[in-house]
RNA sequence: GCCCGGGUGGCGAAAUGGUAGACGCUGGGGACUUAAAAUCCCCUGACCGCAAGGUCGUGCGGGUUCGAGCCCCGCCCCGGGCACCA
């Protein structure tokens, strides 16, 4: 039933269709369909205390958009929405007031689904889920668990932020200039021990794979700019100190070996130590020092005014037996390569302005085009000065030399990349619990005997207080490892995270065979199987529940696996994924490599996550700012449904412009679109509320306006495909117009232009329909097709130009030959002055467009 | 510094190498109304002209082409990303 509303009531009519909707669940994906597939995703939102901004609803409008177009069209649509709820801000609230996070979680996700219904998208909600679930987190752990037996998850000590005053580990996010960014206070690096995971070995993947994938151009270069591939050769420099052994360095330029006046160990380097002389040790020692202290930050600030100290050692050149001296400098770092380089200043930037600060020499060994002296040369070029190989272009010569050091046992080509293995852990309460216990060496001997299939080749081990443990997995049955209460979310002192403050949680007897526990200071139960073990207190970090939810969504409520392999197979991974750029690098990253590890365990059939993917842009406030609290030019979602109404909203955000563009918000403008769907509900009901008499399923109406229907569906559904949904718009305000001049329009046509703004305006189009005479909904009805032969018109407009310039332009008949448009040209009076007395050079026909007349 | 993306009316923006400014906003004029709102009609890039019409015009300077907002070269400005990666 429809309102009984008589003019266009939004606040009457869009509450009504919502419950509609949810009340018959029309928007349910059935998981076994003769119906082709399409699966479309919106980035997982993290639900924060300050509720939804206007950028959610820009890229959740284009999805639906899409969702409800694909289901006119015949597919099964698979559209879901759900919650990464673990996180920072719902810890610190925490911490502030002593609640539960999960207390403050749950509201948060209460309210933005209060506010994303209010918007009318077309989710199916029986798959809402959070990463929070129990019934979810058991399978995020389940995939640590795949990736640790497969060797993929390691333990070492790394450099975090700590701050003392907080007595808390901080995200990089969390440190502005220096300081933390709640109360400000100093914060130092802390080595501790954190959980690891092995992306570089899918590095060459990752990066190759990107060819597969239909993705902007920008976010796939800025992913293989963080891979950073580089080819090179790892070369062997003998020490003139022969008992210290040797010097391995990586370059990519081989073919500058005879150019290199110096090496550069990084201050870190293990051989910095043996290397430096007395003379040298005091000078090296407060350089080492001042290193240590400075941030990455810093270190990369200073990247301006280069520094080092000299070792008092040399190496010897392999091609040439020159004596090189060792320099220590923190422009080379520990992370990238051996942390050691051979300088090759003549063609080297950064070498070039060391070794001018410290005036060692910069001998050329590529020479480049004629007249070309300057250095630091970079370019192409042939080798000079280099004994046995000049001429030679240097791709020729990188080759051989790197051949010639193999041969000799002193080099190999090889590969280094920039991406750096995933820092996997955090210091917090508020994540996935690891579902791993320290054991020792000979329980975890006695573990590995029952279970070797569940653990790694290697052991994962630690040295704590001189003892070394090993890292045993609970078994996949005694999943999910749920987080303990805790009465404080404040971390221990020792910079361990909350969960080291519940002692029966952390200090356990545990069975290797079914992963049950007791507290430790119970007794020890009967039994074999049982061990004496320490949790992990390390949680996982919040990209671990947004690495695969998407997967989730195909099968939310299977107990036995994370998806079944039918519907694996049957959705697939989504046909289109968008969300904001700013998860170009880190999540897109993170989800393809969980993606192909259970594509490499054969539990999911693609190696690919998301195949075509769209970033929307940003909205900025109505003073073309970023919008911010501070500012005051945040635009609320609510208040704009409150008074326009959300079909007004969901128009406006995609008629702004371009969706992949930045655009600012205007209030006038929305008033405009608000304008339009008044001019549509006017043309189709009359003041009293009944249907205007001017539509009649026999109304003759002008063929003009027939003929820009089957345009208008032409155009709708092509900009619909390629996202281009503000000339979508266009074309729907324009067939508007022409409706509107019509005297007369028949039911079919007013009726397939309901269907075509259906996707748009919602709730508007299903009171339509039904007030047509339609049987709801709208959303059932198959998408209106175009008809060719109504878009061929019999006559086109030619334009007539004379040396290029628009002279005028006439209706023609279409098929026109060339000598046919002359003839209409010369004829036309507004042509004819330009071409009087002129003899013509040459005419260029574009038939049905253009005739261009050249003359001399 | 390097790598991307973008500069079009008063504003948001359209334009397979073929009439630049569709559509919308704003502004001006008119119709309807006792009046207002709403709605409808006309105009709205700059300059010259009574008009017909003409000239100029897509950040700047060149080039290719019968024809360039679009392609090429060199600049300027704005936005984003990366940050000594050997």
């Amino acid at each position: 039933m429809a309102t009984n509303c008589k003019d266009y009531d939004f606040r009457q009519i869009e509450p009504h269709w919502q419950s509609f909707w949810e009340e018959r669940k029309s928007f349910r994906a059935d998981n076994s369909s003769a119906k082709p597939k399409y699966y479309v995703l919106d980035m997982f939102p993290y639900p924060s205390g300050a509720g939804l901004h206007i950028g959610h609803p820009e890229g959740y409008t284009a999805t639906d958009i899409i969702a409800r177009y694909k289901r006119a069209k015949g597919f099964n649509v698979l559209h879901p929405i759900g919650w990464d709820a673990f996180g920072l801000p719902a810890e610190q609230h925490a911490v502030k007031t002593g609640t539960h996070p999960a207390t403050n979680t749950a509201a948060n996700i209460t309210n933005f689904k209060r506010q994303i219904k209010a918007l009318g998208f077309s989710y199916d909600w029986e798959r809402e889920f959070a990463t929070t679930d129990p019934d979810y987190f058991r399978w995020t752990q389940w995939i640590f668990l795949q990736l640790f037996s497969r060797g993929l998850a390691y333990v070492d000590e790394r450099p975090v932020w700590w701050c003392p005053e907080l007595r808390t580990v901080l995200a990089n996010e969390e440190i502005v200039d220096g300081k933390s960014e709640v109360g400000g206070f100093p914060v130092e690096r802390r080595n501790l021990r954190q959980w690891v995971l092995r992306i570089t070995a899918y590095a060459e993947r990752l990066l190759s794979d990107l060819k597969d994938v239909d993705w902007p151009d920008s976010t796939k270069r800025m992913q293989e700019a963080w891979i950073g591939r580089s080819e090179g050769a790892e070369i062997l420099f003998a020490l003139e100190d022969a008992k210290l052994g040797t010097l391995k360095i990586f370059t990519t330029r081989p073919d500058t070996l005879f150019g290199c006046t110096y090496m550069v160990l990084a201050p870190e380097h293990p051989l910095v130590e043996a290397l430096t002389t007395v003379d040298h040790r005091a000078a090296v020692d407060v350089y080492k020092k001042k290193a240590a202290a400075k941030s990455d930050l810093e270190r990369t600030d200073l990247a301006k005014d280069k520094s080092g100290v000299f070792s008092g050692s040399y190496a010897i050149n392999p091609v040439n037996g020159a004596r090189v001296p060792i320099w220590i400098a923190d422009y080379v770092l520990m992370g990238y390569g051996t942390g050691a380089i051979m300088a090759v200043p003549a063609h080297d930037e950064r070498d070039f302005e060391f070794a001018q600060k410290y005036s060692l020499p910069i001998p050329r060994v590529i020479a480049g085009p004629a007249g070309d002296e300057k250095l630091p040369y970079t370019g192409d070029g042939t080798l000079i000065n280099s004994p046995g190989y000049d001429g030679l272009a240097w791709p020729d010569a990188k080759k051989k030399i790197t051949n010639e050091l193999a041969a000799r046992d002193i080099g190999k080509a090889t590969v280094n990349y920039k991406l750096r293995d995933w820092l996997f852990s955090r210091q917090r309460y508020w994540g996935e619990p690891f579902p791993i216990v320290w054991v020792d060496e000979s329980d975890y001997a006695k573990a590995k005997a029952a279970r070797s299939n569940t653990l790694p080749e290697n052991p994962v081990t630690f040295a704590e207080g001189g003892k070394k443990l090993f890292a045993l997995p609970l078994p996949s049955g005694a999943l999910p490892l749920q987080l303990p209460d805790v009465q404080s979310y404040l971390p221990s002192g020792t910079g361990e995270s909350p969960l080291a403050n519940v002692p029966d949680w952390l200090e356990i007897w545990l069975n290797y065979e079914t992963g049950a526990a007791l507290p430790a200071s119970q007794p020890k139960p009967a039994g074999d199987a049982w061990l004496r073990g320490r949790r992990e207190t390390n949680t996982m970090p919040q990209w671990a529940g947004s690495c695969w939810y998407y997967l989730r969504f195909l099968d939310p409520k299977n107990p036995d696996a994370f998806a079944s392999p039918e519907a694996l197979k049957y959705w697939g991974v989504p046909d289109l994924y968008v969300g904001g750029a700013e998860h170009a690098v880190l999540h897109l990253l993170y989800a393809r490599f969980w993606h192909k590890v259970l594509f490499d365990l054969g539990a999911v059939p693609q190696a690919e996550p998301f195949t075509k993917l769209f970033h929307q842009g940003i909205i900025l406030g109505e003073d073309g700012e970023k919008m911010s609290k501070s500012r005051g030019n945040v635009v609320s979602p609510d208040a704009i449904i409150a008074s326009h109404g959300t079909d007004t909203l969901r128009l406006y955000l995609m008629f702004l412009g371009p969706l992949e563009a930045m655009k600012p918000w205007s209030m006038k403008q929305i008033e405009g679109v608000f304008r339009f769907l008044q001019k549509v509900w006017r043309e189709c009901v009359t003041a009293e509320g009944g249907v205007n008499p001017k539509i009649s399923a026999d109304a003759a109406e002008p063929t003009e306006l027939t003929k820009l229907l089957h345009e208008t569906i032409k155009k709708v559904g092509d900009d619909i495909e390629a996202l281009r949904f503000n000339t979508a718009i266009s074309q729907m305000m324009i067939f508007t117009n022409a409706l509107q001049k019509a005297p007369v329009a028949s039911r079919a046509t007013v009726l397939a232009f309901v269907q075509l703004l259906a996707p748009f305006a919602p709730h508007l189009t299903e009171e339509l329909w039904e007030r047509l005479g339609e049987k709801p909904s709208v959303q059932n009805a198959p998408w209106p097709k175009f008809d060719p032969t109504r878009l061929t018109a019999t006559e086109v407009k030619l334009v007539f130009q004379v040396d290029g310039k628009h002279r005028g332009d006439q209706l023609v008949p279409v098929g026109l030959t060339q000598d046919q448009a002359m003839e209409i040209a010369r004829a036309n009076p507004r042509v004819a002055p330009f071409l009087a007395g002129r003899s013509i050079r040459r005419v260029v026909f574009v038939p049905g467009k253009i005739l261009n007349v050249v003359t001399q």
